[in-house]
DNA sequence: TTTTATTATCGTAATATTGCGATATTATAA
DNA sequence: TTATAATATCGCAATATTACGATAATAAAA
């Protein structure tokens, strides 16, 4: 008990509550809002602005990753990070198709 | 440690990371997907139809209440949980709001 | 009033997430 | 090669979430 019974929901519905669950950080938020304010992103310029330790941001950055909102390039020996355009549209289209289907037929 | 750190960021980005988070359980996403589906809908019809304990769907439904995508009635000695359309649109604008603004000046 | 049915709440156990210090890794600079 | 700098990973402590049985609350039916 106490953990998330995947196995009783289809994929679409684990893969969606997958995608909502690492947006739903406040940490991460501020991540995509600063990164898209940037022409380009260090971690370390993370570190500073948002207030969390570097351990902390680069695991957030790794979870951003993980759904392919970020994409991360070597640049010498800091990383840049940025938003992955293409993902980042079809995931809005993703939730927006959910949005839209699911409220169809209310009472 | 352990704890969110709420108190340093900002208040829309605390409000966009507890929506997105609500969002983010199959069983949630489960239950929405089935009111939508239903003309009406009572708790009871879901705890069978997706296969958790009374208690804890009655959890997941107070949840979807506090952010409004839910609005429950009294109906004789059960309850009729609807999507509140209103409320859901909003939430929806808002999301892509986010997504539209964010995803400006990318590298 | 008593029973029955439905939903909400409480308490608790198990798992997950968050955050960070310490350390490893990787790549440039000296 | 040996620093130095930047990021990733590990291990742990603290808090949060999930799930459920037991029970309370509420309302119709008997």
């Amino acid at each position: 008990m106490g953990i998330t019974k995947t196995q009783i929901f289809d994929r679409r519905q684990n893969e969606l509550a997958q995608l909502f669950k690492i947006l739903g950080h406040p940490a991460r938020i501020a991540i995509l809002q600063y990164i898209s304010k940037q022409d380009a992103c260090i971690c370390n310029d993370l570190v500073e602005e948002i207030g969390l330790a570097q351990a902390t941001i680069s695991q957030h950055l790794k979870e951003l990753k993980s759904i392919g909102l970020l994409k991360g390039e070597i640049e010498g020996k800091s990383m840049c990070y940025c938003i992955d355009i293409d993902n980042w549209n079809a995931l809005q289209q993703n939730l927006n198709s959910f949005f839209n289907t699911t409220k169809q037929n209310c009472c």
